[in-house]
DNA sequence: GACATTTTGTCTGCTGCCTAACATTATTGT
DNA sequence: ACAATAATGTTAGGCAGCAGACAAAATGTC
């Protein structure tokens, strides 16, 4: 029989997912007109605000190489974005936007108000409380996996 | 530019991505040798409490039809799961574990020791605060897309 | 200079999640 | 009794994430 802590474990976990999804299907219900997914829309996002080394995304968007990769290509395959290598290190890829993916850009509606709805009146030191339990639990999880594929 | 309390938004939404993240990748690490994923162990962990009807699993669970319609599929086949229809209800499927099925989870590492990992030593108070907050944002998400959708 | 290592990006194949459309079976309304 | 509606499951198509293996370029080491 489980005791009431680790119901309470079990509540952060299953909360944490449907918060995760529920947040990616509301960003995609508004950019579906668009037929744009929720991490295109972020890479938009960063792109407006001047070009960027797709590695560096990497870690801003915190999504591994193969999956950016990806979503990169989508986005380069609808003329949105340019991807062009280097000049002094050919290995990385500098990622801009076209003038059709900054029109774009200028017609999408503001996503930032969806987080507004989603957490607004919550008071800050709550929200405090929830990112450091959720930031304390991914790091230790990490460490799990690593040291499970390590040993 | 963004306020504070608005980065404050975009850290709960990010981590609850990451932890959701890290700890299926954390379940899935563990459940490789026997081929199975996060989700697959979820159905199996129902199914060894007793006979369940697919529909119910949907609810307890938290997943689309067609989601749990695939992931059954795939037990189905590699035999671990009976699926039979209801002698009075022909629509619903009630599934079952087959002895192959009984046998793998008896061998199955115990993966509720991941959330130990995760959660150990966080304050109960604290665990609940996050709880509230995911909580509430979910619902809110979930709101706003219906009626997006609806109007 | 030649070889090994690291970094970066891509490709393949998988899990899991969603929506939309469909078929089948019950249930409800008239 | 029969048509409309609701519930259940499946299929098809798409997004996003991961791991593993690969190729190309840069860097380090000898």
């Amino acid at each position: 029989m489980p005791s009431k802590t680790h119901e309470q474990y079990a509540l952060v976990a299953a909360w944490a997912k449907r918060c995760y999804l529920a947040g990616r299907t509301a960003m995609e219900s508004l950019l579906r007109p668009y037929d744009l997914g929720a991490t295109q829309w972020y890479v938009l996002h960063r792109l407006a605000d001047g070009p960027t080394m797709q590695r560096d995304l990497v870690r801003l968007l915190q999504v591994e190489r193969a999956t950016l990769s990806a979503i990169v290509g989508s986005l380069v395959c609808k003329g949105l974005v340019e991807q062009v290598a280097d000049r002094v290190d050919q290995r990385q890829k500098l990622l801009r936007l076209t003038p059709a993916g900054a029109k774009l850009w200028g017609e999408l509606p503001d996503l930032t108000s969806i987080r507004l709805v989603a957490f607004k009146g919550i008071k800050q030191a709550d929200l405090a409380v929830a990112i450091e339990v959720l930031r304390t639990a991914t790091e230790r999880l990490d460490d799990f996996t690593k040291k499970g594929t390590g040993a």
